[in-house]
DNA sequence: ACTCGCGGGACCGCCCGTTCAT
DNA sequence: ATGAACGGGCGGTCCCGCGAGT
């Protein structure tokens, strides 16, 4: 009598799974990754509190399912497209400015989300702050390797020290957040254009003379 | 037969009330300012709940006078010192060691209370987040005015935009707190001198004939 | 294995809300609507505070559905059976007897639940108050369209004023209430039934040739 | 050093009493009885919550108290000015008017104390309750002779039962107060008037043939 | 296999009346 | 008459799990 799965389809449960996941995100990016409660998701989505936690063995699985898929909407929206521009600075200048546009837009408002769960989570041990120290470190790792080639490419000067450029470009983001979500400036944008610009900048080597 | 109370020495609620607030603020370090639960903030203090909650009306009373004791005690520790610094690129230099220092150490741990608190309120309104929006931007202009004053002392270049210099100031703080408190980095505070110290340099006008 | 659930019988939900219902009433008839607690109730009933809370989604919405059932059942109790009468003096003194019937046994005890929770409302607004109010006015316009009949069927003299009859009719029931539960004076209910002849009485057009 | 207290003149201490007294049965009025608050009522009268205690060994004491202070004024404005009309119908009709002048208006507002107070307590036993059925049953008793005295003076007939007549003359009161207080009836004082007017007329004796 | 109805237990901020030393 | 503290209770929300229904 039932329609046989096509391959490839997803499951009905999948698919809820993943609305779950999708509405747990927005949530998350109001209330914090924390903050996001069961009740409250469950009713946003038109389903039972409990239909909703049969999906996940607990609330920790759930943020942590929350978190992977942010993981990987970083990876499609900032690094991949930056990994497809021709190594050196074009590739290192695509990071940044990718990473900004990730944080001024997050899908559902402005802000990005992994500033705003490390700082929930800088105090606060578990797997989710495991997970998220790991998928930071990949990040910083990405620049750096990126602030590598650069050298190599004869972009950037070799005395640059890449996780050093790392922690400023992090920097760049996080004063980003800060001015622009909690002071409402409205140049913050542009604000963090010219530090990452005096960023690349100062590392660049002299073309001449 | 009892002891009059000196003059100046507390009495014994606001004593009790002031280490209400400094446990508050221990707490408020390691699960958030919102985290902080009467109850166990009680218990911490071996007080009674309804014995805590008589010195506050509410919680929210007790949030911002543990606010208003943190911005206390940065501007005793922070700002005061480095003004009494001489004008120009040394009190500028003094405000952001001395900041750097204050998030090394908090009195109870490491990290800066303000950083934590900026995350926590950038998207819940209320009388706390106006009153941390009100103490950023005092810090921010105490910022300025440092960097305006190097201008005019011809320490720094007048090409300088000190806002954008704050802007990247607190950058430097922020990816500190990031790296340090989230990743556990070891030499964050290092990087934040050398970030700090291009931060100054390619401020400073250089020094020719 | 299991019994399937009959047509129209109440689903185990609907048996726990309408048994929450009944012992709330219980219990407001002894502390009033707003003297219901939350926790007495639940202990009362086997259950926890959650488990009765997720039933109403606030304490005002189960007084209004305490409300709405006591108001049913007065409906029930009260005016349907006195609709059956004939129209003119039986149908008046059918609503009278009944009301006081109802006064006398409330199911729990003796006392009208409309009474005491008009005492307890009548300087507390809200939308249990309105509700009550409402169900108050419906009350003395079952008693005016009544006694118009009865006065349109000649048993009433015409120059009785409806409303001035309900009026008397609530103070019978009022003062038996005072006299029967504060008092404690058994006879209060012969008193009730002799003011509410008087007042029928007075209101009769004399029969003569 | 101390002027001394001139005899009669009240301490400051029982100033203060009376002070606390008249405000406590101005929030009763509001609020009921028991709904009356020490920590509220304190701060109303810009005193300490165990300053005003003081004055009383517990909440129940102060509520008697209150009680007791209403009685007072019931029988200051009720009773005694109608005691001083002559005996027969004029005093039985000052009793009427004089009790739904005082249920008019109360000193803070409209409605009769004893009449919220009798269905605060008519469930709830204690030192309270019994007190105020005691009050409640004197002022029935003043009404019972008053009317015995009425007969005696072949104002009413001799068949009139004072009792009935007590029963009939409360429930006008109490009709009263929930007719003006729940149901904002701006007639209600007028229906009151007549229907009084209707219990005396029913008792008197005819003139003549 | 998935979803729901129903309920539990711990905890939350808040407010109550009360006590005691000063 | 006060300030400080207490114990207990309030309505409300949280995350979570059992048993049954489709």
């Amino acid at each position: 009598m039932s329609e046989p799965r096509p391959r490839d389809r997803p499951t009905k449960g999948e698919a809820t799974r993943g609305s779950i996941i999708e509405m747990a995100l927005a949530h998350a990016l109001e209330v914090g990754l924390e903050g996001v409660s069961l009740g409250v998701l469950a009713s946003s989505l038109g389903l039972s509190k409990s239909g909703l936690f049969a999906h996940f063995k607990s609330k920790e699985a759930l943020q942590l399912a929350v978190l992977e898929e942010a993981i990987q909407r970083f990876a499609e929206r900032v690094i991949v497209p930056a990994l497809a521009r021709p190594r050196g600075e074009p590739r290192v200048r695509a990071l940044l400015e990718n990473k900004l546009a990730w944080s001024i837009d997050n899908g559902h408002g402005s802000g990005c989300f992994f500033a705003a769960a490390a700082a929930e989570y800088d105090d606060r041990p578990g797997a989710i702050r495991d997970r998220l120290v790991e998928s930071e470190q990949e990040w910083l790792g990405t620049i750096r390797r990126a602030v590598e080639l650069a050298i190599r490419e004869r972009h950037f000067r070799p005395t640059v020290d890449p996780a050093q450029f790392a922690f400023e470009a992090e920097g760049v983001g996080l004063s980003f957040q800060h001015a622009s979500k909690l002071l409402g400036d409205r140049g913050a944008a542009e604000r963090a254009r010219r530090a990452a610009e005096r960023l690349i900048e100062d590392a660049r080597l002299p073309r001449r003379g």
